[in-house]
DNA sequence: TTCGGTTTTGCAAACGTGTGTAATACGCTG
DNA sequence: CAGCGTATTACACACGTTTGCAAAACCGAA
């Protein structure tokens, strides 16, 4: 047997007042004045009587709900829960409350169906904004716009989505460093494992950067194509290649590891043989053997830019934007070159 | 500029009916008729004016808002993320929406107050149930109830709680499981890598396991803490502690990740010298040198294990219970036991 | 035609809160 | 004491949906 809740109107029944006073009482409005004496005593019962607002016919009236929507892709080994994890952190200092979906195959049929079935459940919820996760396909700006159709503000992050405000990674210029890192080393048999090479797709733009900077200097880029098992990948792949390659670019610290192993397997030795590059600097890079040089991907950062975002769009102070975040090269074992080593850095 | 919403008095007006009708073509009320013709024009229209209920006011209405809370704890590396990805999976797979928080530090003030304030936030804004990872400290079923005051069903999961219905991990059995397992291979002198040892706290049931199969064999436990970061942890006490032991159990793979590496610096073999077991199974743990030999969690089955009772309970099919599952051992390279020699197992 | 019964529809209230407008009370000035 | 301005409070409606109750429409039978 669930308690009845406490109403605005149960206070204003003790108090012998109208339920109008309670509510000004109680959020300090200010066109309308309410005695210091009136306030005392609706203050003193709500908190005896525990008084908790409805939010929901709060947001009901107002049109505000302090709930927010937040659409991630699908998780990719830890990547999507620091995500989360960050959003959740953000959203709490500022107050608000977080629904969150993932958008991925398992849903009602297809992706996009399933993407827009989640951004129409949480409109039809009431939530204040939408933030999106994108994945860098092409038709992303096109499906959110149907989806959305403008009840909503909508801030993007990962990738750039023409006509809405983001934060997005200028994943492209850290892999152009990290490869010029690798060449700078004297490597010139570099190979590419990601998801997707050329096109959109979910490490196309990592792919660009690696292909500009390898053709930039008369090089061969290769691309190994990697799957959602991205530690399994990396072991599968690393076997296949074996040593045909001087250097391996991975677009994630855990595909790496499965490089590590199975080149472990086939006896190359790393960095001795061939040179490791991972992408992510998760928390455990730094302590595998040898320690792997990676990318940060500034996960807090993300979450904190577009939580700010679209905070201002919410108050009206920002109409659209794009904010770019840098990935940073983090050197350490897996190169060879010892990490503070000044010939190798790409400058 | 934001569409205004189209309503069910929208459809009615331009069909000439009243918004109840409207209303009760689209519920499909079992209790009051609509004529098959009535429908067919209710349905056409909405569909033309692509109509979306209003799920806030529709909740407000019924009082079922289609949304549960999903409490977790803080994020130990990928655990949490994957806990939420599974919980969002179930979640979708029966039409419910989730609130996620994270309660942990960062909260308003203290722990408690943070996740208290969390529950108070998300039962205010009407959600029908709340999940609840519980740490298996003391005081958990009493701060619950004083948050929650019974006015929304409550599914923990993690540790029992007392008085709430929950899904629960027997770690201590598979702790005690994997010490006997060390025992059997010969280990005599075994550690225990946990954040907390004895009394309440994050890694107490699984310290148990190990302190019971310790005793029982007239052994001495041992417990090294683990911090925060476990990665970093496990590397620094590995270090610290060196070859004072000839087996280490972890709680953690990324405890075990480290302590590969701090033990590897001192020159130190796995598992030739020491022998190392972790827990979680997380992906990387087949693929790291050597092979590490872990616990799985269900992940996945604690969320839909949990989502299935809170369903259960929110349709008055179950009262209450606690529906325990239990974790796997998985023997791979790291405690220098043939993966596959029966002699090596417990029983 | 009238009646009873069934099917279909509409009215009005309810959920809890916010807010514009009107009303009341209070205090001050002249 | 009248008049006025201001501080405080109340009334009533809005938000979008569901639902109990009553009314209307329809059908077949007497």
């Amino acid at each position: 047997m669930r308690k009845k809740r406490v109403t605005i109107k149960d206070i204003a029944k003790t108090l012998g007042v109208s339920h109008t006073t309670v509510s000004r009482a109680l959020s300090r409005n200010k066109s309308h004045m309410v005695s210091v004496e009136t306030r005392r005593q609706v203050e003193q019962v709500a908190e005896e009587f525990s008084y908790r607002p409805n939010l929901m016919a709060k947001g009901f009236a107002t049109g505000r709900t302090g709930t927010l929507g937040l659409l991630t892709g699908e998780s990719y080994q830890e990547l999507a829960g620091t995500q989360i994890e960050s959003f959740l952190r953000a959203a709490d200092e500022r107050n608000y409350r977080l629904l969150v979906g993932m958008s991925a195959e398992w849903g009602a049929s297809s992706p996009e169906t399933g993407q827009a079935a989640q951004m129409e459940q949480f409109i039809s919820s009431g939530i204040d904004g939408l933030l999106v996760q994108t994945m860098g396909d092409g038709g992303e700006s096109e499906r959110i716009l149907a989806a959305v159709d403008d009840r909503v503000p909508v801030v993007t992050f990962n990738y750039p989505a023409r006509g809405f405000p983001g934060v997005v990674l200028d994943y492209a210029a850290g892999f152009h460093r990290a490869t010029e890192h690798l060449i700078a080393l004297g490597h010139r048999r570099i190979g590419f494992l990601g998801e997707n090479w050329e096109g959109p797709g979910h490490d196309a733009a990592r792919g660009k950067g690696y292909f500009k900077a390898m053709t930039e200097h008369g090089l061969h880029p290769v691309c190994l194509p990697v799957g959602r098992q991205q530690t399994e990948s990396g072991y599968r792949l690393s076997r296949e290649v074996r040593d045909r390659f001087s250097a391996l670019l991975c677009c994630s610290d855990y595909t790496a590891i499965g490089v590590y192993r199975g080149l472990g397997e086939s006896g190359i030795r790393v960095p001795d043989d061939v040179a490791i590059v991972g992408n992510g600097d998760s928390d455990i890079s730094a302590f595998v053997t040898p320690a792997l040089t990676t990318q940060s991907t500034p996960t807090r950062g993300i979450a904190r830019a577009a939580m700010e975002l679209m905070v201002k769009i919410l108050e009206g102070r920002e109409v659209a934007c794009q904010i770019v975040l840098a990935s940073n090269l983090i050197v350490r074992e897996s190169c060879g070159s010892a990490p503070m080593d000044p010939t190798a850095m790409p400058w």
